[in-house]
DNA sequence: TATTGTTATACTCTATAACTATA
DNA sequence: TATAGTTATAGAGTATAACAATA
């Protein structure tokens, strides 16, 4: 290993954190812990059918199905069938948008919106425990510098991605 | 919507972040994205194979196949079988440990480390761009910062699973 | 007897293709 | 003719179980 970082501009820093962000990630949407979350939750649910709920919740409003498969990186006919699952239960609602009667919005029930809540406190409190140590200023600092992060870096990609799509002229 | 962030102490930044991080490294790991980056690699490659070789790099030394299963959050078997592929590509040598006759270290050859080399290079120049304009100080922060967090987290979260194991007496 | 890894098998998650309805 | 969604099917990714070898 010679020159390992020649001329990164502070990105070596994250070209180390990257794959520990993403095994962290993956801590959280596998094995126990994610279990321990979803049992808070009180309902039997898989991780795609959680992971739509948490989009609706996040969203904070209801959603039509094409969107939620943009929010989750999937593609439509996945997002169907976790609706469909979703609806048998009695967690979410759809209903036809009155501004185009192709789409349908999607909205949790009451008992969708509890069941996404409870996870979601839980697995926030184990964020709350572990920055606990945190002075005030880094975690404000924190959020401030990664929410920046997200929305460059989602910009940059979306336009990378763009690009590359196959030309249709 | 009534008392949505009633104490939180800052968590409620990391709140809206999370599933943006989510959906960021989702869009890294799939779709035209992820092509491009392995294409730049140069080898017929799919995810989870290409995710042992930079398992491997980031470690920086030849890893025991249940060191990779810890790391990618995976099962043991699942290693295996992308090792064997990877062998088979003449990516990565399996030698056994001197130390330990059952176990086997793992380690890239130079073409699997060309490999996984342009890979990288490709995913970290996107970051580049993408923070092109920051400050350096932000740079820095934002380091500092992300590490400590992953850092606590990974404690946190490891000792969470850790008690929630079934107990063994 | 416990640990490291492998083989064989089963299951979960997500994508692609073909279709329906509305625009 | 294009767009939103659904249904049916196929494939990728990962886990569990049973086993072999070494400690």
């Amino acid at each position: 290993m010679t020159d390992q970082h020649k001329d990164d501009r502070g990105q070596g820093l994250l070209a180390e954190l990257l794959p520990r962000l993403s095994q962290l990630n993956n801590a959280l949407n596998r094995g126990r812990l994610f279990d321990q979350a979803v049992q808070a939750a009180g309902v039997p649910l898989d991780r795609p059918a959680l992971s739509v709920l948490v989009t609706l919740r996040v969203a904070g409003r209801p959603l039509r199905v094409g969107e939620i498969a943009e929010r989750m990186q999937v593609v439509g006919p996945h997002v169907t069938r976790q609706v469909n699952g979703l609806e048998r239960q009695g967690l979410v609602r759809r209903i036809t948008d009155p501004l185009d009667q192709r789409a349908r919005l999607v909205e949790p029930t009451p008992e969708g919106a509890a069941a996404s809540e409870r996870y979601m406190r839980t697995v926030f409190g184990w964020f709350d425990d572990a920055l606990a140590d945190w002075p005030e200023r880094d975690r404000k600092e924190l959020g401030r510098l990664l929410g920046r992060l997200v929305d460059d870096l989602s910009a940059h990609l979306a336009a990378i991605d763009e690009d590359d799509r196959p030309t249709r002229r």
